[in-house]
DNA sequence: AAAATACCATACGCTACCGTATGGAAACAA
DNA sequence: TTGTTTCCATACGGTAGCGTATGGTATTTT
């Protein structure tokens, strides 16, 4: 009997791929929905492939808080290069999180910020996320003219309010955000 | 055989204490700690009782929505009675959201917010209690001496901060919070 | 081409729950 | 006391998903 099922070409699979399902899922349905079964059939595979990239669903969530700190400090790397200017730079950083097509980046965001309490791997991402962010920030208030303990203040500021603001119900409207980033960064 | 298992003192249970247990297991271990037979053995029951004070699990979450609404509408209620003054007011909600004991509550608050994206109930639960804070918070602002418009910039930039601080790894510097709190309110 | 290795299918046992069905104890009423 | 209602225990059947065992198919290596 040929091991039916799948399309013609089939694209063997490696841990990067499964822990990008892993990563949809999270952001669809939270962590309740990161399973391994339901993941193999969404991506055309059985459980066999799981079990071999993988020791265990645990091990998949370390791999995930990794990756996860991993690209979010390359992400605000890349973000804050320092040719720009700096107020220009922490506008666009609030539009970044706040606006449209990364409410799937907030969704895992916020979903591995909930488990910092039991999952001391999780805390750990986190905190080494925060860190570099912010310092980042810190930095650009400090290029627009603040002395160090006032820069980390407004960027402690600043990070908080760009998180919260995400959190918040009635954040559609535009007009009351711009309104409150303008109070921090002027 | 008598009815065996549970204290000598058996005190008959309610749904306020099926919704209290969930919220503690909510706290703890997020939503998939929120399981009916273990909350049964640790509340000394078995499912049973559950069965009898709710259809199905899906009513207990939405019997926590609606208890979690109610809840923080009345708190803010209190928390902003309106002889007091309004700075003193503001500084005592961040810390009252910030600091210590209220962990708990914090972690239930971040927990309901991850569901308003799939869950309807959730959604409305959460946009109720949102909309009570920011009139509440833009009222004091407004006895500050804030115009309209600029008391509800105002008084989003401190409701996303103040939940946004709860989020950020390195919260536990009071000092920084201090900092950040001022550039707010005064 | 043969052998080794990488990747996956199939099948299985197992546990943790969900929800139901039913009878019985406790508390209150009549 | 006797019914009536409220609350719970016990016992099931059923399912979803974890992890394992094993062998089969691709793919690379020699």
């Amino acid at each position: 009997m040929p091991q039916t099922a799948r399309a013609k070409k089939l694209p063997r699979l490696d841990k990067r791929a499964w822990i990008a399902a892993a990563f949809a899922e999270l952001a669809a349905h939270g962590w309740d929905g990161v399973r391994v079964e339901p993941m193999a059939a969404t991506l055309g595979v059985t459980k066999g492939s799981f079990y071999w990239h993988f020791a265990d669903r645990d091990a998949l969530f370390a791999a995930m808080f990794i990756r996860w700190a991993e690209g979010r400090v390359r992400a605000i790397r890349n973000e804050t290069v320092d040719d720009a200017d700096p107020r220009a730079l922490l506008y666009r950083l609030i539009d970044l999180y706040a606006r449209g097509p990364n409410t799937n980046g907030l969704a895992i965001e916020l979903a591995i910020r909930g488990l910092t309490r039991s999952d001391s791997r999780a805390a750990d991402a986190v905190a080494m996320v925060d860190g570099e962010r912010l310092a980042r920030v810190s930095a650009l208030f400090a290029k627009l003219g603040s002395k160090t303990s006032e820069s980390e203040a407004k960027a402690f500021l600043f990070y908080a309010f760009v998180f919260g603001q995400s959190l918040i119900a009635g954040r559609r409207d535009a007009s009351l955000r711009a309104a409150a980033s303008a109070l921090i960064v002027e």
